[in-house]
This record gives C-alpha cells, structure tokens and sequence, in this order.
DNA sequence: GCTAGCTTGTGCACTTGTGCACGAAGTGCG
DNA sequence: CGCACTTCGTGCACAAGTGCACAAGCTAGC
C-alpha cells in the first residue's frame, strides 16, 4: 500500500539523500539489489533506521531478497523532487560565493547553476567558470527569464536579510544561507543554513570533552 | 551551583555556537546585558529553550535582569573550547578546497588554516591566499610542526576514507569532512559531515511538500 | 522595608526519534 | 511439498528534545 502514507518525519528527510547517494553507488557498481544491512552500511547508520526510514516511502522491498536498487533510487528521488533539474542562483560573490560557482558538485547532482549576481558593480561583469556576475537590481528579471528555483546567499552577514527578501520578492522557491546570520522568510520558502564555522565550533566542543559524542552526520 | 553540571545534550552544544553569534553582535553594539528573550530574537529560537540551554552550562543569569554579555560569552566559549585558536589543515585543493582556503571566516572565529595539502604533484607548491600546497606525504611532519588540531576534507569521494586514515594517523583530534562520502574514524576523534548537494536535495523536498518544514537551522 | 514588575531556572507533559525484537513473507534446495 | 534461511515491515519501549507555565529571585521606586 503505497498511497497516501503518513508524512515523512524530518529526521528521515534529511537521511534520504543519504541513501541516494549510497544507491547511485551500487547503481554504478552493477549491483541489481540490495539488503536494509548492505545500504545501512553505505549510509553510515543502522539497518533497523533504514528499513523504518524506507517504509515511510512504502512498502518497496521484498522480504528475503532486499530492495530493488534502480526502483528504490527512483522513488527516493521522486520523492525528494529530484524528477526535474532545479536551476540556482548564487547571490554575493566572494571567495565563498566563487568557490561555491566553480564547484561541479551542484550541477552533477541536478541544481544547475543558471546565474551570479552581486551587489558590487566592480564585479559585475567579471567571468566566473562559464557564467559572468549580474547586477543584483535584475534579479526579478533573471529569475524569471531562467526559471530559478533556488536561491543561495553567501553575502556578507549584514546583508543576508534584504538579499533574502529580495529573492523571495523575485520568486525563489527556496534559500539555502551561508551567511553567519539568523534571516526570516515567509513560510512557504524552505529555507536551511550552512555556517561552517559552527560545524568547527562544534567539533571543538566534543573534541575537548574527549572524544565520543555526535558520531558522523550534519546536514 | 556551576560545578559538575549533567552532560550538555547534543542539540543544545549545536546551538551554542548561533548564541555565540548573538552574544558578537551584541558586544559590537556595547551592550552590556541580555534577556532569553532577546538573545533567542538573535538566534531565531524561542526564549524558553535559550533558558533551557543556558543553564546546562550553569547559572549565569539574574533573575529580572538577564545575562551578562560579556560574561556569558566567556562561558560559552570556554565551554566551547575556543580559548585556545585551532590551527586547523585543509587536504584537497580543488574548487571547493580552495574557497575554504580562501575564507576568511575561519580565522577570524579562531580555526586559523595554516597548512593546504593535495595529493597531485602539480598543484604542491601553488600559492593560494598566504599560503602555498604542500605534499600529501608530508602531512605528519606538517601536522607536527603546525600543531595541527583540525582536519578539513575537502577531497573527491574515493579519497576521503584515506584521507581520513592519514590525518587520524598524524594526530588530527577532529575531522570536517566535505567529500561526499561515509567515512570513519577512531571513537576519540569527533567527525562532521556537510555535504552541500544534501542540503539541496533536503530544500527539495520540502518545497515539493509546499513549503512548511523544518524552518532555518541546519549544522 | 515593602510592593510591583521583570526575568531566570526548571518541573512536567508532550512530541519526535531510535532501535530491538519478532512476525510476515519471500527464496531455494532436496 | 516442506523446511531452513533470509530479509522486510512494524509494534513497542525507551531516549532525547521541546515548550508551557510558574515559582523563585532580583531590581527599583517610594
């Protein structure tokens, strides 16, 4: 019984794309199917997890054989909205904002990078892998015309939040935030954020208490 | 009664650092003292668990006054473990390597990066930012030299376990890792994972769902 | 000193997440 | 066919996290 299952708790959102990535690995390995041990393995948690995790999609292994690989991928993705490329747009450019332009991980994995825009008119222009930085004042018209769905703020913390509602403003389903600050947006945009110096403060934390605590994960 | 307070619960040790954030802000802006309620304004969480969290690291509030900022940084910190900087090494310097090199936001919270190593010959000896790549085989003496304390991962996936080996090898005491990939280490070494496709890929789903969903937050 | 007004610290009930343990269901061999 | 074996799906008990609500404690004004 698949249809019209419960909703998919968070704590499983977050490790689906952990199991994506452990599929795509068996899919390149030739593997056909595949046990809640094997995947749990892959994925860096338990098997009981997995098999909970994978019955919140529906009922899609066979007992005494495992999970068919190509058709657990495919329903992960489909769940997750992977059917369709979802084009980004990277707001602010410096060293982050560059580095977060030139790397393949993004396009490799269905976001696309359509556009780059900054605030700086000394950058404007400048040529960034295969695209150059708009103006941020046509951002509406860029968002638009490319069909951006998901915005991603690596400005400056002081300018996280106007850049945000401006995004919202030109239609952005979505804002991942790499500013070091706390934004508001309306409820209908999922947002998440990614401070890199907290994951190290983080780390600093357990390290000094001595080890153990919080093994793996982040997201 | 501060001594020997319980163990700090996971959840709260990761919001430390966003209180932290808050606590900056407001030394910058010469204030001297603080309610739950306006630090959680700061953090984006409510005033309760600000309370909460804050007295796991003791009782440093007044009641009918708040929190001292300048003191309740101080604890915070120490508790973090930031009285000390952590000279931190990245291994890996292709594009996303490089930006992290580039960052400056590191250093300026106390994670100086004073070593870049790679494993291909022809980028050892590059200069990026002040400092120049050296050799994967020289990490242990570069790690002993340095003092090394963190370890970033910033390699392509099929590398990271390795990587991984030689850094826990050369006395790194905790790992960030960026490679998409499950790696493991010793119990005593704590390890984070970001990975900024699952970011993406989280985004996703919850836009598909139409909206509502695990609002801000991430690390 | 006393009262009015804040703000902290925490007990408690509730929600969410975790993982064991086991029944259900499928495979394959003799 | 029947039996041994594998592996899923899930009920259940427990652990962790959350947030309300309120008593305790502090300040300030008179």
């Amino acid at each position: 019984m698949a249809g019209a299952r419960a909703r998919i708790p968070d704590a499983t959102v977050a490790r689906l794309p952990l199991y994506r990535r452990g599929l795509l690995d068996l899919v390149t390995r030739r593997v056909g199917t595949v046990s809640s041990e094997q995947l749990a393995e892959l994925a860096g948690v338990n098997a009981a997890k997995v098999r909970k995790d994978l019955s919140y999609l529906g009922s899609y292994g066979t007992r005494g054989v495992g999970y068919d690989v190509q058709f657990l991928l495919f329903e992960i993705e489909r769940k997750l909205g992977l059917t369709d490329e979802s084009p980004v747009v990277i707001v602010g450019l410096g060293n982050l904002g560059q580095a977060l332009a030139n790397y393949g991980g993004f396009r490799d994995r269905g976001f696309p990078i359509v556009a780059l825009v900054d605030a700086d008119q000394a950058k404007v222009g400048q040529r960034i892998g295969a695209l150059h930085v708009e103006f941020i004042d046509d951002l509406a018209a860029v968002v638009a015309d490319r069909a951006v769905a998901v915005g991603i703020i690596a400005t400056p913390a002081v300018a996280a939040q106007e850049v945000a509602d401006r995004l919202v403003a030109a239609g952005v389903r979505s804002i991942l935030n790499f500013a070091p600050a706390v934004i508001s947006v309306p409820d209908d945009v999922p947002l998440r954020k990614v401070d890199l110096a907290t994951e190290l403060q983080i780390l600093s934390f357990y390290q000094q208490q001595g080890g153990t605590g919080f093994r793996s994960q982040a997201s």
